[in-house]
DNA sequence: TCTAATCTGTGATATGTATCACAAAACTCT
DNA sequence: AGAGTTTTGTGATACATATCACAGATTAGA
């Protein structure tokens, strides 16, 4: 079955699974199934029953709130070998926030139900997974740091930063984000206004600390743009 | 002997270990440790090395951060039956966040090295952790949320909500706060200022959604309030 | 119980950032 | 390739909230 030898090479590129025998991961593998999502498309939403964990291969993925206004606020963007829902595991109930593709992704998708059946009998698998869950509780109280006790400008400077050590490709000393996100995206990550964002990044690149180029790609120095924020 | 007696009994009150039989909790009785701590004592610090875990059996203890201003965030409040901190299973390095006893707390300690050692041994202990740590990442990214999506005279109110809902005592279809904040304390857990947060509350005395009374005790009448968020 | 320290309330002012408006540039779709 | 849509840049203005200032109330320490 090629299709899940294909299964198994994308679920061994995910760093939770990193390090388990072909044996520890077929059952994983057998309960699994693989969907290519195109860009825009909706993973779930909101309401819905969470019933079920994806991995990522490849694509990026936003996960995002809206209020009643239609504001929108993106609480994360995931890419390869990340796995969303966090809040999922042995709660009942329905996915904390939407989901939507930015870039088409491969993503392998698992019944939560049997996750949990495989994962109670493999502690080597608890272990990564209060790993993963444990960072994400320091990002999230960081956001929250971020947002609490620095101003905009500070903030989009760090959002850049955070970008570039996930997204990024280090190419002779910048760092590149291969991903375009439109001013309005930058924004709902950290909850400003797009104009805002247009006018720090404008900043930055007068100060020589980014570079915005044709493709719309970021370039950025990260260490000298790290010294921007004193507070 | 009677200390370790107190410790189980202690233990037994906090949801991690809940439903766990007398011979399920030994292993952990026999590692812990039982102290108290006076108001306004450090727990820990940021920089130390994450080598325990608490259980406040009863007791406020407030997570926080402080820039390099000496601007404070609040991370946290806990009171008893919680765990703190919850990011360092299996992960090596520093407690995220200071801690620091806002009101004179009965502290359950257990070494983490130890205590992860029981947890991979026991599948229903870490089902039990795996939900501690989702609702835990619920929680921050609906703060992260509020502090986006809503101004401060909504935040002001959700906070109240919060603190109604954990350390609210339900006296005659009113709830009170039994533990008094300062303004101060009240703007650190959003990220305002003590004299935007004096404003607000007079303001929602004023409309006779809460009330403030001799002792500083806050009352509130949870479902007029939540009408006030309209966003 | 007195004194110092901290907390509260409230007006005045400053300021950062959202919002509005619109033109130009860049994408998208058939 | 051209029409329509979306994005960007930038000035002008509005507004929420921080900051400053100070007086009075409250709490804590000796």
């Amino acid at each position: 079955m090629l299709k899940k030898e294909d299964i198994k090479k994308h679920l061994q590129t995910v760093p939770l699974f990193k390090e388990l025998s072909d044996k520890e991961l077929q059952p994983i593998i057998s309960i699994s199934s693989s969907r290519i999502y195109n860009a825009r498309s909706i993973i779930f939403m909101q309401e819905e029953p969470l019933d079920r964990v994806f991995f990522i291969h490849s694509g990026i993925v936003k996960i995002y709130k809206t209020d009643a206004t239609g504001k929108e606020q993106i609480v994360s963007v995931l890419e390869d070998g990340e796995m969303f829902p966090h809040a999922g595991f042995f709660r009942q109930g329905t996915f904390p926030a939407n989901a939507e593709v930015i870039k088409k992704a491969q993503l392998i998708v698992t019944p939560i139900k049997d996750f949990e059946k495989i994962l109670i009998q493999h502690p080597e698998l608890c272990i990564k997974l209060f790993r993963v869950l444990g960072g994400k509780i320091v990002d999230l109280q960081n956001r929250l740091e971020e947002k609490i006790l620095h101003n905009t400008y500070e903030q989009v400077i760090m959002l850049l930063l955070r970008l570039t050590k996930s997204n990024g490709e280090k190419h002779e000393n910048l760092y590149k984000i291969t991903t375009h996100f439109t001013n309005r995206e930058l924004a709902n990550m950290i909850g400003t206004s797009r104009e805002t964002v247009s006018r720090t990044l404008n900043q930055l690149r007068k100060k020589d600390l980014i570079g915005l180029d044709a493709e719309g790609f970021y370039v950025i120095d990260p260490d000298k743009l790290k010294e921007e924020i004193i507070h």
